[in-house]
DNA sequence: TCTGGGGTCCTAGGACCC
DNA sequence: TCTGGGGTCCTAGGACCC
C-alpha cells in the first residue's frame, strides 16, 4: 500500500454524482450557412459534396429540407426528386471550423471540462462548477446563447454519464433539452431498437437480431458470455451501456492531437489511365502535405486507399524509413504502393492518408548530422561484421570484434523493427542508395 | 443515376524476440 | 532435436460516427 497524503487530481470523477451535458449542434453545416447568409433561413437547404458531378450526396439538410424527405446521406439526384426547390451549397470547412471554435469557446466559459467529440458536438462535465439544481437552467442558458450570439440551433442532453447524455441529446431536435436519469433508462431507453443506440450500427444490429436481441432492453438483459462470444469486448460494453452504465470520464485532452490526416476523392467516372491516376495522387499528396504543414507534423507512415468500380476497397500502408512532410515524399510513397498493389481494375476513388504523425521538432531531431555520421560509421562496421559472420562463421572473427557484433545485432534488430528514429534516417539513406 | 469525405478504434494474423 | 508461451511491431480490414 502507498502511504497516504497524495491527493488524486481529478478531471472528472466517474465515482458518483456527475452531471454530464452532451451538446449537439443541429444540422450544423446548414445552420452555419444560414447564419452567414440569413436569406437561407427557413428554406430547404442541403450541403452536398460533388455538386457538379452526378455523384454528390447530401451531407447535411436543414429541417425544412428534412420535412420534404431529404435525409443525409442521400444521393443528390434523389434529394432533388423529393424537393425540387432544394437549395444546394458546397461544404466550406473553414467556415464550419470557425463557427465550431466560437461554439466551444462559449462552452469553455461554463467549465474547462469540455471534451470536443467532433466539429459540432461535445461533452461537458459540470459536476464541479454548477449546482445540481441549476443544471437544466445552465443548459437553457447555453442553448440560448448559442442561438442568440451565433444563430446556431442545438440540442442538449443532461445525464449522469456520457452515454446517457448522448442518447438524451438525440431525443429532442432541434432546440431540445432532455434530462435522462438513470432510473428512467428502463422506461425510456429499453423499448428502443438496438440500432438507435450510439455505437450500434447496421452490422452489429444484424448480429444482435440473430441472437434474438432486438431492443436495448433485450441487450441489457442478455447473457454476457454469449455477447462476449459473438461481439467480443464490444459486446460487454454495449450491455453495460444498455443498463445505463458508463464510467468514461470527460477528458478535455482527448482529441488534442490528430492521429492521421487524409484526403480522398471519388472520380467523376472510373479510371484506369496511369497518367490520370498519378495526377490525382499528386493533387491528394499536395492537399495532405498542405494540411500537415499547417499542423506542423510529419508522417511516419503513408496509406493508400483504392476503391474499385465495384466498391471493393483496399488500403495499403507502409511505415517509412524516416518521417516525411513534403508532397513529393507523400506522392512517392503512395505511388510506390500503387504500383505494387493496383490490380488493373477501374478505380472509383483514391485516397492518401498520413499516419503515425510526429511533431515537427521530433522529426527534425533525427536529421541531426552528427549522430547520422556517427551511426553511419557504426553501421558500416556492423554490416561488415555481419556479412563476414554469415559467410565464414563466428570463428573467423577476432575477439576484438565481439563488441561490434553486439552492436551489429542491435542495429539489425532496430532496422527490422524500425523503432529507433535515428536509425530510421540511416536506413532511409541506404534504401535510397539501393534504388 | 445508389452509395462522399473526414476520421477513430478494435481485431487478428504473421514475424520475430526472449 | 523438439519444444512453449508471452510480448511487440506491422499490416489489413471492419465497424462505426459525423
Amino acid at each position: 500500500m502507498e502511504s497516504g497524503g497524495s491527493s488524486v487530481k481529478r478531471k472528472s470523477t466517474p465515482a458518483r454524482g456527475r452531471i454530464i451535458f452532451h451538446v449537439d449542434m443541429n444540422s450544423f453545416y446548414a445552420s452555419v450557412e444560414a447564419a452567414w447568409d440569413p436569406s437561407l433561413k427557413g428554406k430547404p437547404l442541403a450541403i452536398a459534396g460533388n455538386v457538379e458531378e452526378r455523384r454528390g450526396i447530401v451531407v447535411t439538410a436543414s429541417y425544412e429540407a428534412r420535412a420534404k424527405g431529404v435525409k443525409p446521406p442521400m444521393p443528390l439526384w434523389e434529394a432533388k426528386r423529393h424537393c425540387p426547390d432544394l437549395i444546394v451549397r458546397k461544404p466550406d470547412f473553414d467556415k464550419y471550423r470557425k463557427a465550431s471554435s466560437s461554439m466551444f469557446q462559449l462552452l469553455y466559459e461554463i467549465t474547462p471540462l469540455v471534451e470536443p467529440v467532433s466539429i459540432d458536438e461535445g461533452y461537458m462535465d459540470i459536476s464541479d462548477s454548477i449546482r445540481p439544481d441549476q443544471a437544466v437552467k445552465t443548459a437553457e442558458y447555453i442553448q440560448k446563447r448559442l442561438a442568440n450570439e451565433l444563430s446556431l440551433p442545438s440540442s442538449i442532453g443532461v445525464a449522469p454519464n456520457k452515454f446517457l447524455a448522448k442518447m438524451a441529446s438525440d431525443m429532442k431536435k432541434p432546440m431540445g433539452i432532455t434530462v435522462l436519469r438513470k432510473r428512467q433508462v428502463q422506461d425510456v431507453l429499453w423499448p428502443l431498437k438496438t440500432i438507435e443506440m450510439h455505437g450500434v450500427g447496421e452490422k452489429t444490429s444484424d448480429k444482435l437480431k440473430k441472437l434474438g436481441i432486438h431492443t436495448i432492453g433485450d441487450l441489457a438483459l442478455a447473457d454476457r458470455d454469449s455477447l462476449k462470444n459473438h461481439l467480443g469486448i464490444a459486446g460487454l460494453k454495449l450491455n453495460e451501456r444498455a443498463c445505463g452504465i458508463d464510467s468514461r470520464p470527460v477528458d478535455p485532452d482527448a482529441v488534442s492531437e490528430f492521429k492521421s490526416i487524409g484526403n480522398s476523392t471519388t472520380m467523376p467516372s472510373d479510371i484506369t489511365d496511369r497518367a490520370k491516376i498519378r495526377k490525382i495522387l499528386m493533387n491528394l499528396a499536395d492537399s495532405v502535405a498542405r494540411r500537415m504543414r499547417k499542423k506542423e507534423v510529419y508522417a511516419g507512415n503513408v496509406q493508400l486507399t483504392i476503391r474499385y468500380h465495384d466498391w471493393k476497397t483496399i488500403t495499403r500502408s507502409r511505415k517509412l524509413q524516416n518521417p516525411v512532410s513534403t508532397h513529393a515524399d507523400l506522392l512517392e510513397a503512395s505511388w510506390r504502393l500503387f504500383e505494387e498493389y493496383w490490380n488493373q481494375e477501374p478505380i472509383r476513388l483514391l485516397g492518401i492518408t498520413a499516419m503515425d504523425l510526429v511533431e515537427k521538432g521530433q522529426a527534425h531531431k533525427q536529421l541531426d548530422l552528427f549522430s547520422y555520421e556517427k551511426d553511419q560509421k557504426e553501421y558500416d562496421l556492423a554490416s561488415a561484421v555481419h556479412s563476414i559472420r554469415d559467410k565464414f562463421g563466428e570463428s573467423v572473427l577476432l575477439k576484438g570484434t565481439q563488441l561490434s557484433k553486439d552492436k551489429s545485432d542491435n542495429l539489425r534488430d532496430q532496422k527490422r523493427r524500425g523503432t529507433s528514429l535515428e536509425k530510421d534516417f540511416l536506413r532511409d539513406d541506404l534504401f535510397r542508395k539501393k534504388e
